[in-house]
RNA sequence: GGGCCAGUAGCUCAGCUGGAUAGAGCACCUCCCUUCUAAGGAGGCGGUCAAAGGUUCGAAUCCUUUCUGGCUCACCA
């Protein structure tokens, strides 16, 4: 498995920020401001927004109907000049543009090292659409695409029943497709021994997907087969859709830390803190409230469309990541207490209770569920086995005394079954990038 | 208009390759800390599985139609 990313550092939406930055910015900077760059950069994205929205507001108090208006905007107008100019390779403008990539890639980088997240390769937009361009003249030599008189370049897809796709403008610039093509090859080129390509995007984007895997194949790329869109649903707040545009989105940082500091609450309230350090503390609430935010993402299937609810929605009991953690915590509180087991020991021939008999059949079920959660690309069925898993565990930890039992056979195999059951949560969880604390 | 996806309890979701009384969590109401972590457990309340037809011994699950919501069909990314 090899984890990559596509960064979206090309195109308008940057120009937009990068103009509004001039206008309004007064040589702002992530240090003078104190925000993280990429919050920085989000704010002027905003604020071209506004800008532009007032202007046409303007335009049309001035006279002008709306569709004309929007054409029409002196902002935006400067936004196209600067990705002309960027595309021209100007030295100012390139300068600027990586200047504020890097602060956004900075703001990046802390959000993804706090929520544990790592790639191993990443692609940039802005290197991938020139392979992408590269393979487009090939094709159109080859004869796969056809060109119009006006020079623009398409795909013939009627034999697919979608309509042609265009590749590159008359003028010769690529779109997103293009550069699409040329991220694809390039993964290959870098990884030539990938059994498939799986691209994690929302469902939005289904069309784009069917057509890029539809020109992949035409262009005669055996591994285009491979290729498998994972598309997830959107998430919505209870106001509605997210849009980073008009600025109605949640912050993944505010948000975790939201959490962090809710699981922090909670620690002190209920938590077994005893002989920890300062240090293991915090690391607490962050393995609590980010499993948290985690769980509660990848339990419900990825193809559905969530509401999720800021105030309300992130629990720390029922069915949530810290209550699997809190059932791995019991089960290693078990083990503390007892000596080691050697499973060569662990009797066979007892009586158990229909609870045991439960965890049994479950922890006898994981690989199972391990492959149908790849097969299916579905996390969440791993993450309901682990809830489902542990919640059999709590029952039968409350009806089931350990310690207590005098049959030396049942007591050695109800710690044998306490050992197993926090193996499987602790790993099931850890294939959903979730950590587990040995005491909260 | 065409295509894709979804509609299950007041809310958020499982179940959907057909199988027995449709399951959880939250919320609400009872109980349970002299037991190994009560972030827990036991129980109660709550559903004509959007609607109507059809296939079947049997349908939340498969088929058809309708309704509702979302996405998409860009020389935006």
């Amino acid at each position: 498995m090899i984890k990559t990313q596509i960064i979206n550092d090309r195109g308008i939406h940057i120009c937009k920020s990068m103009v509004a930055w001039q206008k309004f910015g007064n040589g702002e900077t992530p240090q003078s401001s104190g925000m993280k760059g990429d919050h920085l950069i989000g704010k002027y994205y905003v604020a071209f927004d506004k800008a532009y929205k007032k202007e046409i507001e303007e335009l049309v108090a001035g006279g002008m109907d709306k569709a004309e208006a929007e054409k029409s905007t002196k902002i935006l107008a400067e936004a196209q000049e600067m990705l002309q100019k960027w595309e021209a390779e100007d030295k100012e403008v390139r300068e600027l543009w990586k200047r504020m990539n890097g602060w956004v890639y900075d703001g990046f980088s802390s959000t993804y090292e706090l929520m544990g997240i790592d790639f191993d390769a990443l692609y940039y937009e802005s290197d991938t659409y020139l392979v992408g361009k590269q393979v487009v003249l090939e094709g159109l030599e080859k004869g796969i695409f056809y060109q119009k008189e006006d020079g623009s370049v398409w795909c013939d897809l009627s034999e697919m029943k979608m309509d042609d796709k265009l590749l590159l403008r008359a003028d010769g610039t690529s779109v997103y497709m293009t550069q699409d093509i040329g991220t694809a090859l390039l993964r290959y080129k870098d990884y030539p021994n990938l059994s498939g390509l799986i691209y994690t995007v929302g469902n939005e984007q289904n069309h784009h997907f069917k057509v890029l895997f539809a020109i992949l194949k035409k262009l005669g790329y055996a591994w285009a087969d491979g290729c498998y869109h994972l598309s997830y649903g959107m998430v919505d707040l209870p106001s509605g859709k997210m849009k980073s545009r008009e600025g109605t989105v949640v912050d993944a940082d505010d948000l975790m830390q939201e959490l962090i500091d809710k699981a922090k609450e909670a620690t002190l309230e209920r938590g077994h803190l005893d002989g920890m350090s300062e240090e293991e503390k915090q690391q607490l609430y962050k393995t609590i409230g980010l499993g948290g935010l985690k769980y509660f993402i990848l339990k419900v299937d990825p193809k559905k469309r969530m509401l999720f609810n800021p105030a309300e929605s992130i629990e720390l009991t029922g069915n949530t990541a810290p209550f699997i953690q809190y059932t791995y915590a019991r089960t290693q509180s078990i083990l503390r207490s007892s000596e080691n087991i050697d499973f060569k020991d662990v009797p066979t021939q007892i009586d158990i209770e229909p609870v045991e008999k439960e965890i049994i059949q479950l922890i006898g079920e994981f690989p199972t569920v391990i492959k149908e959660a790849g097969d299916n690309y579905s996390p969440a069925l791993l993450a309901n086995y682990a809830y489902e898993l542990a919640k059999s565990y709590n029952s039968f930890y409350q009806s089931v005394s350990i310690f207590k039992e005098e049959n030396e056979d049942k007591k050695r195999f109800r710690i044998a079954l306490t050992y197993l059951t926090g193996e499987v949560l602790k790993n099931a969880l850890k294939l959903l990038g979730i950590d587990v604390p040995e005491r909260m």
